[in-house]
DNA sequence: TTGCGCATTGACCGTATGGTCAATAACTAC
DNA sequence: GTAGTTATTGACCATACGGTCAATGCGCAA
């Protein structure tokens, strides 16, 4: 199928047998291959197109990893390690009022969502193999929604505390998810229907922000 | 990887050579490839296991269907159509006041999340594969997301008409998506964490509610 | 009862792919 | 320079899977 009859894997011949051990050459696997199993999913990726893209023979991965699972547990793991850690740096901060910082949130959320990135890919992974890779929805839990709800959750007890908000958001169970489920739906929207047939992610936004100042501010004293 | 090394497909041979026909084999095909493919996905799925399911030879199948991806395509259209035009029958009749139509919607919309049918494995489906067939993405696009918004918009406009919704509510752009996103956001975590590990909707449901109440009314002329 | 059309079978093919392994050569220590 | 370690290769295997097709026999019409 390839224009080259050649039946070499189409290593890349620049610097022959550059010799760089596990610590250098592990991370190149794991780019490569997060690439490959982001366009093909789990059961379409080619371990061969993996080490195409890696630029190495197809035999070198099975020294640095026994299987095709383990290589997806892994790049899933490397993966999420580098994406959140810088995620969550930028949420502390997020100014005086719990209504500046819950707008700061709103911001902070919907921007990562504009983000083209490599996030979504790794969403839509996530949602299609965690029945399969149990280790992927563990991971999901942990790592992201527990994060967010956190989140969520600490924001709306300042906010009840200061007065800004009305009292009963401090410990109402389920209301964090109610307030990040737009963000989460948004993402599988844009993992479904791309950038361009989803739903207009400015206008989300400004009505997502305004239903929950509306809804949990306390009554205006003023008034 | 069987336990019975027997090369034959497997087939049921309780009625040898039932002739059936159309009418009758399509559906049976058709409902057969839904279970398999929701198991494994599209790239896991083995047209095989299909016919094993169907009680027929492999064969056969390429008589109804010339190709794994026009039955896959095929599968798809079948469900998606007994399960939603099912839905929107419910809708319509939601109660007088806007309000209660409100919390009719939203006990709705979370009842069928509850279900722990096969609506949440056709919606893994369409996220995990729209990419690499269109089809599913136009499929949610105008069947399910275009339904939900436009019964929420409906809602909005009769609520804000009644004056029991702020007027602003009834034509703010991205506001339906706003109010639907949590139970999207609910069904993927499902899809993820399955019904055990997924946060309790029941609590989400009240908080939704609850926010949604208070985000959406209009100033309490009363106080 | 006979004859025919087509639903149905199951053996078969080509290929693609995960995984293996013995040979090789790049780097290191001395 | 030399020996040893191991990262790296590329050819190879077994198999699984999508798809094909000639043969078969069921059910209907006359």
């Amino acid at each position: 199928m390839d224009e080259t009859p050649d039946r070499s894997s189409g290593i890349r011949r620049d610097a022959p047998r550059r010799r760089l051990g596990p610590a250098a050459r592990t991370p190149e696997i794991l780019a490569a291959a997060f690439e490959e199993f982001a366009e093909r999913g789990y059961g379409g990726a080619r371990m061969a197109a993996v080490a195409e893209r890696a630029g190495i023979a197809k035999g070198l991965i099975y020294h640095y990893f026994p299987s095709k699972a383990a290589l997806f547990e892994a790049t899933i793991r490397a993966r999420t390690e580098s994406t959140f850690v810088a995620a969550e740096r930028q949420v502390p901060g997020l100014g005086g009022s719990a209504t500046e910082a819950l707008r700061g949130l709103v911001a902070l959320a919907y921007d990562r969502l504009r983000e083209e990135g490599r996030e979504r890919t790794l969403f839509r992974l996530i949602v299609a193999e965690a029945e399969r890779f149990p280790e992927l929805a563990r991971l999901y839990r942990d790592e992201i929604l527990a994060r967010g709800t956190g989140i969520v959750r600490s924001l709306l007890l300042a906010g009840a505390k200061s007065g800004e908000f009305r009292a009963d958001v401090a410990a109402m169970p389920g209301l964090a998810e109610a307030i990040i489920g737009p963000v989460v739906a948004g993402s599988v929207w844009r993992i479904i229907l791309g950038e361009a047939g989803a739903p207009d992610l400015d206008a989300q936004q400004q009505a997502h922000l305004h239903l929950l100042l509306a809804g949990l501010k306390a009554p205006d004293p003023g008034a």
